[in-house]
DNA sequence: AATGAATGAGCTTTCATTCAT
DNA sequence: GATGAATGAAAGCTCATTCAT
């Protein structure tokens, strides 16, 4: 790689990174290119040189750190030793969860965009805007690691995460009704029913 | 009520239905007051006598529409004759899932702000900002209607808001994963579930 | 008049006056609407308030401008006694003609746009746009002043105007290919030809 | 020629042939560096190698264009019979007219600058701004065409040219006042009542 | 109480030009 | 000669808010 190559990389990222902390602490709304540009340390033109707009950037992160997340999730359950497809998928919420609730700032900025119609607008549209994301590979993992057969996992999955997200954002942002981890027992309690739902009987 | 203050309510209620028109429709960011003003036929300085900004307008409508929906859906189900408190918590659902379905632009208004945030700011803080709100009622109502002992009742409806809430908005604005329709037998039987796993025996 | 209406009209006079000697000196690409606004001394968004974009400004001042040409070629040729069209038109030729040798930033300000199409656009399309301009009259007028009966009396005029507008601004402007006393006798002697062209034997 | 030179032909016309097709499509003033650069396949410094700015490139493209135009009305008009100068003149007249109907793009683009300006500008400053202009030729040989003795034949040329130019845009461009068909028997008219006034009696 | 003209900071976006490679 | 990333001034325009009437 040459040294232009490296720069404009650098620039690139410093763009993402300076937008990242923006929309995290002042919101999208609230954050203009001429904060990011002044922050990041370049000239208001270059922006438009690598993004769209301010919205072009925003879906990259979120799509970006979506993925990251449960990229994670995924490498960390690969460590454990856990059979039932109900408690792997456990595993996998708390870490995504506990992620998050290090993370509020993360959490505020893709919540409202961290749902179903993120796996199926990843899967629907690969390409260019999503080029550096998995979820096909994510979602394809999460349902060849099942050791039941399962009717509809695709809605089941859905409803775990939405429920899973909606209620966790709550709780973590909020303490609303209660604290994260007063939740979780119940939140599992429901993952496990759902999923029992969604199972043949063998 | 003298002829002055009918005026008044006059000009306030334009106003708010002017800009819940606005909202639904070109999403509050886009809309300007001077879009609002023009509309509701008064001058752009006598926004300021009734209302702080956009945001206040915002919150006022979003309590006042939503405690609307579970009001109306309180009042369908005393005509109805079901004595299992699930099947109450399942006809409401229902009856306000149908409602969004018939009213997508509200929908898409409430949904950030309908969870159970909406519910807990309403019974924290009454007064004022929220006069025309009786959801400390509604909440009230719920557990009243209970035929069986509950274990957190809190909790579970809480659970309850954020599924369907989350679910019903992908279904119903994305068709995703599946139709309203399609998706709500899965709905009803994890309201059944949750509601089962916060039953004490008796 | 209120004190406020009279100041509305110094505002847009203002604006008026401001954007004409702009648009003559440096031209309307190379003015910007901070130009304006500054050397007239109201805020950038009282532009906005009375005119759409330079655009606009730049047509109302063609069309005020013009039409004042016209008007005043008109009154004085009404304190003449000259009996034949032509000398009628030439002398308003004349008129017309010593006013934007006068006045070549004036001249090279409305050239492009002086010619046929401005009458007909006048005339099709009165209005608020043009709401102080009598174009409609004008041509009436010449049509009316005629002693003779005129075959195609609009493409007589047409052709008149195209010729002299287009020579007379070459020769005033540029003095190519002679000065405009110089040119003079040639225009007259064709603006008699083409009169004669259109005249019908008696 | 070596290799090198004709790919610096080719570039310059590129550059060249891009601007027009942008010029008469969108506009010079809504035509960009970028906008040409980008559609000739060179890299934005290359155009500062060939020419000053985009008013540089305008003014080689009006000259080289217009003198086309006349060049090709002279050979056509060898190929005819015509002894008398009023119909040489009038054929190629026609001639010219013709061609800007079937191309009204660039009788848009050269319109405001095709005047007698440019004959004279083409003779006075002969050399590297219009190397490839002839103007100097197409009119010598308009003059030496002729069959009578003309007085001011500069002036008699000078007044075709501004008629012409102006009333066929109007006709061709506008429609107005009629078509150019409709237009021409008085155009033709009237150019045979100014070469009249300029012929000396024999 | 009600008005609406005026404000001016601030927004997004464009683009001619430069210069290190 | 050729490149194209980077610049940053400047453009057009919006809009929440104020305040004299």
């Amino acid at each position: 790689m040459g040294k232009l190559d490296s720069n404009k990389k650098k620039k690139r990222e410093s763009l993402l990174n300076t937008s990242f902390e923006f929309f995290t602490t002042k919101g999208i709304e609230k954050t203009s290119i001429s904060d990011i540009v002044e922050k990041a340390g370049v000239a208001k033109g270059t922006f438009y040189l690598y993004f769209k707009d301010k919205y072009d950037i925003k879906d990259r992160l979120i799509m970006h750190k979506s993925s990251q997340l449960f990229e994670s999730a995924l490498n960390a359950l690969e460590k454990e030793d856990l059979p039932a497809i109900e408690d792997k998928i456990i595993f996998m919420l708390d870490h995504i969860l506990d992620e998050l609730a290090k993370n509020k700032a993360l959490l505020a900025f893709i919540h409202k965009d961290l749902s179903w119609g993120i796996f199926e607008k990843a899967i629907e549209n690969p390409g260019p805007l999503f080029e550096d994301v998995s979820f096909a590979n994510v979602l394809e993992s999460i349902v060849e690691i099942s050791d039941k057969e399962l009717t509809e996992p695709e809605i089941m999955l859905f409803m775990i995460v939405e429920l899973a997200g909606s209620a966790g954002y709550s709780a973590i942002i909020e303490n609303r009704p209660c604290s994260l981890e007063e939740l979780k027992p119940y939140l599992h309690r429901t993952v496990r029913d759902i999923v029992k739902a969604h199972t043949l009987r063998h």
